[in-house]
RNA sequence: GGAGGGGUGGCCGAGUGGUUUAAGGCGCUGGUCUUGAAAACCAGUGAACGAAAGUUCCGUGAGUUCGAAUCUCACCUCCUCCGCCA
């Protein structure tokens, strides 16, 4: 959510940042509501100031015996007209705060102007796509054999679910326990483990709600979306709370499964493990101060960088545009794995500086050192990685003639030494 | 699912209609004292809006009243017991 005092004070800023992503969206409308309620609130204070005084008063009178009707009656009025005032201040406040939630976030002065995937910009590149001397199969064709199940899933639930059995659930298993260990042991995030549902206010604090609802899934019975990520549940571990400095930064991994309907993507992907309603992912959630979230950024790129590396997978890295942006992040890295059977990079993960948007939509602050006011925090997140995808870019990248799959050396601990499967 | 009891500042805890501008304690910060520390003593210690005066916030939301932490209703949540259950 942007601050709305930025707006008063400099509107000229906040629509050119919002014209960076493709956006024109009017703000003096918005302006006009905010005059109009502050005006409001300081005619409602008065009265209330005046409805304190004369209560005393009554107060002192009545001690004394002394007739207090004229002073009722008159605060009875009083009393009226405040909640007049207050009924109107709060529909405007709510119509203040629902345009505003519905406001993204104003990009980074680095992030490059364009309107869609095609203006992203390559800064990376590691490893080279390996040469195959003989036919590329797909994850698809190479799945069977390792159990990737697509139809039972489908008879089980429906199109967008994977059934993973025998060495396939396996590799899976052993990927998530990779991951959560290199971020534990070696990168020094603090391993949690959430619900997979949450509440409104915790989809909203992400920038998921209000806008976004029909890509979550709804649990009707408790008003409870399934989470699209772990960033939701982990960000709001520190919703409307007030950390003391020394404890920053914070840093979070989280394995959990995320649920995604996919609106608007029918006819892509529609075949395999890339596009699913439920896939698994291990992700890394940071709260840090404002002054070093930049440096930040880079550093968890770098740890999502590194289950590549690990894994040996080709792997280049992108800056997204500003069109191509999520709702909430001001600057986000794309990294994409190599995938052989399509002749092209994917994501597979996405690292995002929110600034201190998602900190405003969820009231997360810290209490500087020296004293003084609260400050919002900037929150970061990345996948490290999304396990379906990784698990598409090891089955490709290490097929062999015969159909089977060597196993990445640092997941054979996690496979009782195993080398390959079947 | 049934029955009962709670939710007050960073923490503990008093407060059942009007000097409560939320007592008191703990913790924290600063000061005095001390060779240094501890102890003791003194002072200061929540948030939002506002230039300020001030207004608001005692789980949340409605309501009663001139006036609500305090009374009424609904909801949320925690605890105890019973039942069911991984």
């Amino acid at each position: 959510m942007l601050d709305v005092r930025l707006l008063r004070e400099d509107i000229q800023k906040v629509t050119e940042g919002l014209k960076k992503r493709g956006q024109d969206i009017g703000l003096t409308g918005l302006l006009k509501l905010d005059e109009e309620m502050r005006r409001l609130l300081k005619e409602s204070e008065g009265f209330k100031y005046k409805r304190n005084m004369v209560s005393d008063k009554i107060g002192e009178l009545k001690k004394k015996g002394v007739d207090t009707d004229k002073e009722t009656f008159e605060m009875r009025e009083v009393s009226q007209r405040i909640k007049e005032l207050d009924a109107r201040i709060k529909e405007l406040s709510e119509d203040i705060n629902n345009r505003l939630l519905n406001i993204p976030n104003i990009p980074h002065s680095s992030v490059p102007v364009g309107r869609s995937a095609g203006d992203n910009v390559e800064i990376k590149k590691w490893g080279n796509p390996h040469k195959f001397n003989f036919p590329v199969k797909s994850h698809m064709e190479l799945g069977d054999a390792v159990g990737l199940d697509f139809q039972r899933a489908s008879k089980i639930t429906g199109a967008g679910f994977v059934l993973y059995k025998g060495m396939g659930a396996r590799l899976e298993r052993a990927l998530i326990n990779f991951m959560l260990d290199l971020h534990v042991k070696e990168h020094g995030y603090l391993e949690v483990s959430p619900p997979f549902m949450v509440n409104r206010e915790s989809a909203t604090t992400t920038g998921n709600l209000p806008k976004f609802e029909e890509d979550l899934f709804k649990v009707d019975d408790g008003n409870y979306y399934l989470i699209p990520t772990a960033e939701v549940p982990v960000t709001n571990m520190h919703r409307d709370e007030i950390i003391p400095e020394v404890m920053l930064p914070l840093y979070y991994v989280a394995y959990t499964p995320c649920f995604r309907k996919e609106a608007g993507s029918w006819g892509q992907d529609t075949k395999g493990l890339i596009r699913q309603h439920q896939f698994d992912k291990v992700e890394l959630v940071k709260f840090v101060k404002p002054e070093g979230s930049y440096e930040e950024l880079e550093k968890l790129l770098s740890h999502a960088e590194e289950v590549l590396k690990r894994l040996e997978l080709p792997y280049r890295v992108i800056t997204l545009c500003a069109g191509d942006m999520g709702f909430s992040s001001a600057k986000s890295y794309d990294i994409e794995v190599w995938i052989p059977s399509q002749g092209k990079y994917r994501e597979i993960s996405t690292c995002s500086n929110f600034e201190d948007f998602q900190a405003r939509r969820g009231s997360i602050r810290y209490k500087p050192k020296g004293g003084g006011k609260p400050v919002f925090l900037h929150t970061l997140n990345g996948s490290g990685l999304a396990i379906g995808r990784t698990m598409v870019a090891i089955l490709e990248n290490y097929q062999q003639e015969d159909g089977s799959v060597i196993i990445p050396e640092v997941l054979r601990p996690y496979m009782d030494g195993k080398e390959r499967i079947p």
